[in-house]
DNA sequence: CCTGCTATTGCGAGTCATTTTCAACACCAG
DNA sequence: CTGGTGTTGAAAATGACTCGCAATAGCAGG
């Protein structure tokens, strides 16, 4: 079952419909992650008619249905993405030398959650992590 | 070397003034983590004249010479505190049931560092880890 | 196919934490 | 003291959403 099936069927099972706007923008984030104000001007530049605050509301629902994870690409909160769950769930380093966001596995949540839980007692539902700092090409170039 | 005596050499070598304002909102976050709105509250509450555009300018002064970091207490980033260098807790969970913010100790954004640095030749230069959960009162409620 | 109910949309307005503008002010080196 | 300039307060501006509401459009049932 893909990605866009998926959706619809979390849509209609929830009692909600398939739009075509919620259609568009299900199809475009399918395939990576994204902003809502990116993918809103992707969409409009592709000549989609959507509304800003129907993607913001579509993202939302996605997350809603367990779809989507929204996460935020620097410590200082500047941008926050929607990922699909199919792919792999990652976590990412941003540059602050170019700006390059680079994503990387760690199951370091989950380790933390094991310590939090037998150190404190404290259940962990939900984490983020968000690192920044220098990559390969942008430590060279300070050297 | 007091945090205050740290602070004021701080901003003294980069040129900067010691004002009436800078004096007592460091004086202030010596001891605690704040956002700025509660320490704009807490300083206006104590009779203290100072504006809230100065804390959050003396804020970030302040995390730029090194001595406060900044943090969000829960994964979707709703709170920005500072906490200073000082002390040593470090990241925080938040409970989704009660509100109530728990700090721990943890080398994990450490060990996440050597990790990329090691595999992916990432220099990390700040990480953001915040967690969300359940505290030991709240679970118990729910059973 | 119709139809009607109501979920959803678009757009403007509203939020809210944080930043910026800029004229008045106050450090502090000399 | 005093001038130069780093800082401040108040208000306006930002930016990233979120909401209100009338118009629109899915879709279940007929
Ligand atoms: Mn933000
Ligand atoms: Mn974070
Ligand atoms: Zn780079
Ligand atoms: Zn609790």
């Amino acid at each position: 079952m893909t990605f866009i099936e998926q959706a619809s069927d979390a849509i209609r099972d929830s009692g909600g419909r398939m739009t075509r706007q919620r259609r568009i923008i299900i199809e475009q984030i399918a395939g990576a992650q994204w902003d809502a104000e990116s993918l809103y001007a992707e969409l409009t530049a592709a000549g989609e008619e959507v509304s800003l605050a129907t993607v913001y509301r579509t993202l939302s629902v996605l997350e809603g249905a367990g779809l989507l994870q929204q996460r935020y690409l620097s410590p200082d909160h500047e941008r926050r993405v929607y990922v699909p769950l199919t792919t792999l769930q990652t976590h990412h380093f941003t540059c602050k030398g170019c700006g390059k966001v680079i994503p990387f596995e760690t199951d370091i949540v989950g380790r933390l959650s094991s310590e939090l839980a037998a150190g404190m007692g404290l259940q962990v539902t939900s984490g983020c992590i968000c690192v920044e700092g220098y990559c390969v090409d942008c430590q060279e170039e300070t050297t």
